[in-house]
DNA sequence: ACCTGAACACCGTTCAAGT
DNA sequence: ACCTGAACACCGTTCAAGT
């Protein structure tokens, strides 16, 4: 609020008479950028389409790095982002799920979004602070008695990690949810 | 910092001749906690042993809601809870993964995992600020013309979030990740 | 070696006062 | 109706000084 009273050349208190604390006037911020994220081409096969739908919602968060901590903040849904949330519940119904099932699977491709944008936020925090990469380091010096598997792996995670991994996990998560679903 | 020296009866600096700062503070109690989860008797059939072992995680991390926050910071691990991440990515293996699809693997059940724990703690802090649910408010009178899937599951919403939401979704990531990898 | 207190540079927010 | 400044109650951390 200080900053931001500052860059308005007014004093921090000022904001005060527009909005009633920060956590509001961060939920109106986060509905003006949901208004403005593009509208994507979408596939018609309904699989494909609801991939294409959550990548577009994980764009449109990733834009800002703040958005993520005011979503995890708790119960907050930009209404401009609804048409997003229908594509991909409508996606999931077309997919052979029920509307119960179709809610479950929005919470959990959701769960999944939060996830990978925090975890992708800090590891770029972490390589900006020019810190070493400790959880590579840990991962590449483990004993291959004790942890044969974990050592066998040493050479993979630092590929993991340059990779964007959000279409690796969601696309299984997706196929995961069709295949449970009792339907099937 | 100051919080803690009130605790211990000393000065907030007095801290800072054992630790370097708040951050290490935190990543040594994190490891402290870690070397404490229970160990859990893991099922023999992989894909049980796998869900088994990634539920045991989200259990002891779920334990102490800060902690999601220290491992949301950046790249953290806490090498007492090693032996965890070999039974997944062993799991992954004894499922047919190959190395480099276990490493995937790992990172996309624990992107799932933070992701859950951050949504789940969310929730409890908005629900402990005795605040209304906003986004059950907002699904519920969704405009049926123009979001009809929407709309179409309002009555689904309040039980998907009471229903403890981290199997479903880990289980159809595991199946997923097991069904797509190219093995198969 | 360990601890202290004052100080610095921040926060969000309340409250009484100004135009 | 809108804005201001002082103040309150916090943060993490630095630095010089104490035992």
């Amino acid at each position: 609020m200080r900053r931001l009273a500052v860059e308005l050349d007014s004093s921090a208190m000022a904001i005060y008479r527009h909005v009633r604390d920060k956590d509001q006037l961060l939920v109106l911020l986060l509905d003006r950028l949901a208004a403005v994220v593009p509208r994507p081409r979408l596939p018609r096969e309904p699989r494909r389409r609801l991939i294409t739908a959550c990548r577009a919602m994980r764009d449109g968060l990733a834009e800002y790095p703040w958005v993520v901590d005011v979503l995890a903040q708790g119960d907050l849904i930009a209404p401009s982002i609804l048409w997003l949330m229908e594509e991909i519940v409508a996606g999931f119904v077309a997919c052979g799920l029920s509307h119960a099932e179709a809610a479950d699977g929005y919470r959990a491709v959701w769960q999944f979004t939060v996830g990978e944008l925090i975890i992708k936020r800090g590891l770029e925090r972490m390589a900006n602070l020019g810190r070493p990469p400790y959880v590579l380091e840990v991962l590449t010096t483990v004993d291959p008695e004790r942890l044969p598997t974990l050592a066998a792996l040493a050479p993979h995670w630092a590929g993991a990690r340059a990779r964007d991994s959000y279409d690796i996990g969601l696309t299984a998560l997706i196929d995961g949810l069709i295949a449970d679903a009792p339907g099937r």
